[in-house]
DNA sequence: AACTGGTGTAACCAAGTTTGTTACAGTCAA
DNA sequence: TTGACTGTAACAAACTTGGTTACACCAGTT
C-alpha cells in the first residue's frame, strides 16, 4: 500500500489543531510547535499545511503571531476530508504498461478490477467518514487528562 | 496509496490460470505466456508467481512443458488471498520518526489512528473476500463470448 | 547424451517517490 | 525596523518499483 506517511502525519497535525481549538489553549498553531510535536522538520508540516489550506480545511495566517487553525469546527471535518486531500488517485494502482487487449484477460481484466477497486475505495471512504476531528481531539484530550492524573498520584 | 502495481498484476496473473483451468484450453501455462498478456517481461511474472507460491496459491512446474497452475479450485481463491500474499503491512504507514512522546499529540496519536487504520483494513478485506477467482473467470469468458459473438456478426 | 524450452533467482539500472534540509522572499505586529 | 512567522523552490539521500540480462537448474524429446 501507500509507502507516504502524509496521511498519518496530517491526522496528527490537524488533530493538533482542534485539540488547541477544543482546550482553548491556542487558536492559532505554527509550524515550528506542530513539527516539534510530529519530530519533523516545520518545512515538512508546512507542506502538509499547504494540501489541507487548498482543500479548504486550515486557515493560515502570515507575519509575526501567525500560524494555522481549523476553517471548520473540528466536527466538521472527518478523516475522510483529509485523506481526500492528502491522498490522490485509488487505493490500488494499475499504472503498468497497458494489458494485451488481443487477449481474453488482456481485454477486460482492468474494467473487471475498476469496479473491485471502487468497492474499496468506497468501504475505506465510509470508515474514514465516522471519526471526526473533534472525536480524536476528545480522546487525545481524555487521555491527557489520565495520563496528568498519573503523574500527580 | 501503494505505488505498486503488484496486486493488479498478480490478480490478472491468477485470473489468467482461473482461465486456463475453467475453460480446459490451459491448465498450466507458461511466465511467457502470462507476460505476453500483461505485457511485461516473463521475470516479472516468475516473481509474482514466486509470492504466489509461497502463500501455497500456485504451483510450478519446472523443465520443459512447465508452467504455473492453481493449488487449489478458482472457487476456493479470493482476491483477499492474493492481497495478503502480495501486499505486506497495513494499508496506511505512519514510518516517520517516532513522534514527541512529551506532548499531548504525540504521546497518543499513534495508538488512536492504529484503530482507525485496522478497521479500514478489515473493510477493505471483506470487500476482497468477496470475490473469487471463478467469479473473474467466468466474466471474462463470458465477455469472450460475447466478444467473439460480435466478431461474427 | 544432447537439445530444447521451461523455471528460480541474483544482480543491476533507470525512474520515480518520499522525506528532510537549506535558502530566501514575502508578510505582519510590535 | 526588527523579528517571527509563512510559502515555496531547489536539492540530496534513501528507498521502491519495474524492467532487463544473466545464469544455474530441470525435465521431456529426440
Amino acid at each position: 500500500m501507500n509507502k507516504s506517511s502524509r496521511f498519518a502525519v496530517a491526522v496528527h497535525i490537524m488533530s493538533g489543531l482542534a485539540l488547541g481549538q477544543i482546550t482553548g489553549t491556542e487558536e492559532c498553531v505554527t509550524s515550528s510547535k506542530l513539527a516539534n510535536s510530529v519530530n519533523t522538520n516545520p518545512v515538512v508540516v508546512r507542506r502538509i499545511l499547504g494540501v489541507m489550506r487548498n482543500a479548504g480545511l486550515v486557515t493560515s495566517i502570515k507575519g509575526a503571531d501567525g500560524g494555522s487553525t481549523l476553517s471548520r469546527p473540528p466536527e466538521q471535518i472527518t478523516l475522510l476530508d483529509i485523506y481526500r486531500a492528502v491522498e490522490t488517485g485509488q487505493l490500488f494502482h494499475f499504472h503498468y504498461a497497458k494489458p494485451n487487449a488481443d487477449c481474453p484477460i488482456g481485454c477486460c481484466i482492468l474494467e473487471i478490477m475498476q469496479r473491485v477497486v471502487d468497492k474499496a475505495d468506497d468501504a475505506v471512504s465510509s470508515v474514514l467518514a465516522n471519526y471526526t476531528l473533534r472525536d480524536i481531539a476528545e480522546e487525545l484530550r481524555e487521555r491527557g487528562r489520565r495520563r496528568w492524573a498519573f503523574l500527580n498520584n
